[in-house]
DNA sequence: TCCATTTAGTTAACATGTTACCTAAAATCT
DNA sequence: AGATTTTAGGTAACATGTTAACTAAATGGA
């Protein structure tokens, strides 16, 4: 099999640094809008979530937000203290805790709907619908492919 | 101009969500790596660029690492204390000061080179050479393109 | 049943992300 | 030159990212 051969990409074509520099200039729209509500991005997705897929539990909504425990543990204590979320401790397994957005949570959703909306439908214009769609099946695919071991040298 | 209807992305086809995953993803095995260095991401990145592109101010180092000066303020004092870099004022304009990488800090890049190396390989060869650059460009695209402005509705 | 293991969630500690504000020096304007 | 604006860099304050360590509860054996 032809194998490349091995080089460091430069940082000008690293694709960790792509991937965050496009992300940035995503969001950058997207936390302007935010900024008026007092909200973070952070919070935004986790709100997002719960209005979309109804109440879950912390894991799920972690892994859903692509949130690490520590920060969502954080992040859900934060938006309950104002009143977004409500938490409730599940019957069956007491570990457990089951998040539900409250109307004050979804108003927020409601009041950035049109225009988060907009910022979306811009940057898919921006690429057009097929290189957008072509963009997130490659980002799919390299998330959902095999973990890269840690090679010892 | 045909238009596509508005419609919000579900988080489960959001762009920004995507670019994150991925990126999780692909940095994983890196800071695995780095954690025997001591190294933070961030802090990799700076002497990355130190080393490639030679000594330069704070300025265009954020840029080029994309970090928010902030930041890359503290990054560099916390370098300059543990000896990895060396901070020179700049002598025709005295608000600038000039960031060397030292022996040292070069010496952390050359220890981690081959695996780095090996690291960016193997993601390259999961998409495939020829995937993976379109990836790139698509990204590239996506940063360069002009800026999407925040609409008052 | 008893014990080891796993899982859900939290907290601590430190680094970075983000916005706002600040100082000094350079650049620009008149 | 003198006043204004811009730029380089720093600091403060708070939120999140990251790893490690912890508690409590569930699970899976022997």
């Amino acid at each position: 099999m032809a194998r490349t051969k091995l080089q460091l990409p430069s940082t000008r074509r690293s694709l960790p640094i792509a991937l965050m520099r496009s992300r940035e200039k995503v969001m950058a729209p997207i936390r302007d809008m935010l900024r008026a509500s007092g909200l973070t991005e952070q919070q935004w997705r986790v709100l997002r979530i719960l209005s979309e897929f109804g109440p879950q539990d912390l894991t799920e909504i972690a892994r859903q937000a692509c949130l690490l425990m520590p920060s969502l543990s954080r992040i859900i204590r934060s938006l309950a203290q104002n009143g977004l979320v409500i938490r409730a401790s599940d019957t069956k397994d007491r570990r457990r805790q089951t998040v539900v957005i409250s109307p004050a949570g979804q108003q927020h959703i409601d009041d950035n709907l049109v225009q988060a909306t907009q910022i979306a439908a811009n940057y898919r214009n921006q690429l057009g619908a097929e290189r957008y769609e072509l963009l997130l099946d490659l980002l799919t695919e390299l998330e959902q492919g095999p973990a890269v071991p840690v090679r010892r040298v």
